[in-house]
DNA sequence: GGAGATCGTTGCGCTAGCGCAAATTCGGAC
DNA sequence: GTCCGAATTTGCGCTAGCGCAACGATCTCC
């Protein structure tokens, strides 16, 4: 049911039964298959999603062509809530990675949710503005902080996120490729090739072809800590 | 009259008087001489706040004591929302550049207006929406352009910002050092001295202690979009 | 199980930008 | 007017990271 949906989301999670199951009623389920794009950057941003099955990435290209990786997602997660809610275009590429499933909510259909229900507007807005946060720490240390502990951070949020338990390792249960792994930092493919080679070397990481397993996470939080 | 202020505020100009009032007479005016901070990284977000009068830096320092400055803000503007909605700590310093006068509202004041009138909470909603939807523009700038197209494009936003004319030119109206755009660029006050240098030589700016003065904005723009 | 495509690695040269240090300019205080 | 501190400029050497190119590994599809 799409209510048990709404109740692992994050900042929806502890709203009362009632306000869930008006969202929950006017939501509509949308199947993407892999390498389908659930929105597009440019697109006019007609529904706001929250994601229930499936792995996806949010990515962003340049007017140059350069393509950087703002997220790779997983549920369940609100998203399109940015571009929905101005009524704008989404700023960004959301392709599914694997076949997914999620709930859809029209533009108008989420102004009078949000209109009628406030608790579920502020939720939005602390929704929104923990995203904010997240992405100005990012934004910071690509500002000030090399390659490499850049990197080093990159896979210890995805290890969070999407890690899998793999005897005293941790594998990264998402096809990962170098370029993959560049874009989400800010630099080139030939320099996550050379930096993981080097860890590998030192136990530190074990990878393969659009793989990475963390051997040693304390000498990783290290390089990424300072 | 705080109405009006509020009136001028980008994300409130248009909405009902009633609304307008109840949030202007929850207000209370703050007033903060140069130097000062309005607020600080790490400080309990008690209030939010829009900017009256004068100008202020919005910085973060990193952990090893790096600053990077994320925008240098006049008024009306609508700021601390972020950190006040979530009831967290502000994620950076607000520095007044010059005597400042501000509205406060407190945190729980905050929350009980967004509650009973839900126009307020979808206008902030898209206020911080947008802004996230900017913060996202300059990661992507910063992740792929070269310093000379970040710099340009700093420029060129603080002159629409805060441009007063000066003959056939503008003039960047806040004091502006070089330590100060290459904290807003992600580069080094050295390389911001000599690529002002260059530009000077051609023609396209002119610029002095803490001041930078646009002469040739179609060539600056092409340096900025490519 | 072979061919082709995709992904990854690494040598090598290069360049954008860093950052020290020294010189210079500017603004304000007295 | 003079002095002092802060801001700026610029020479110089350096390095982190880029990016081409060639090669190697791995997967997939018949």
């Amino acid at each position: 049911m799409h209510i048990e949906l709404l109740r692992r989301c994050q900042y929806f999670a502890d709203l009362p039964d009632q306000t869930l199951a008006a969202a929950a009623a006017a939501a509509q389920l949308r199947r993407v298959p892999t390498g389908d794009f659930i929105f597009r950057q440019g697109e006019s941003a007609s529904h706001f999603y929250v994601l229930a099955e499936g792995h996806a990435r949010l990515s962003q290209i340049s007017p140059e062509g350069r393509q950087i990786i703002m997220g790779l997602i997983g549920p369940p997660i609100e998203i399109g809530i940015i571009a929905a809610i101005q009524g704008a275009v989404y700023p960004l590429d959301l392709q599914a990675t694997q076949d997914c499933q999620a709930l859809a909510w029209e533009h108008r259909t989420l102004i009078r949710l949000l209109e009628s229900h406030p608790m579920l507007a502020l939720r939005a807005l602390r929704m929104v503005s923990g995203r904010f946060v997240e992405l100005q720490d990012r934004y910071r240390e690509l500002a000030t902080e090399r390659v490499e502990r850049r990197l080093a951070r990159a896979l210890l949020r995805l290890v969070n996120q999407s890690g899998r338990p793999d005897g005293d390792d941790v594998t990264i249960a998402l096809p990962l490729a170098r370029q993959d792994l560049a874009e989400l930092t800010g630099t080139t493919l030939y320099t996550v090739s050379r930096t993981l080679s080097a860890w590998e070397s030192s136990g530190i990481i074990r990878s393969g072809r659009e793989r990475v397993t963390l051997c040693d996470l304390p000498r990783l939080s290290e390089i990424a800590e300072g």
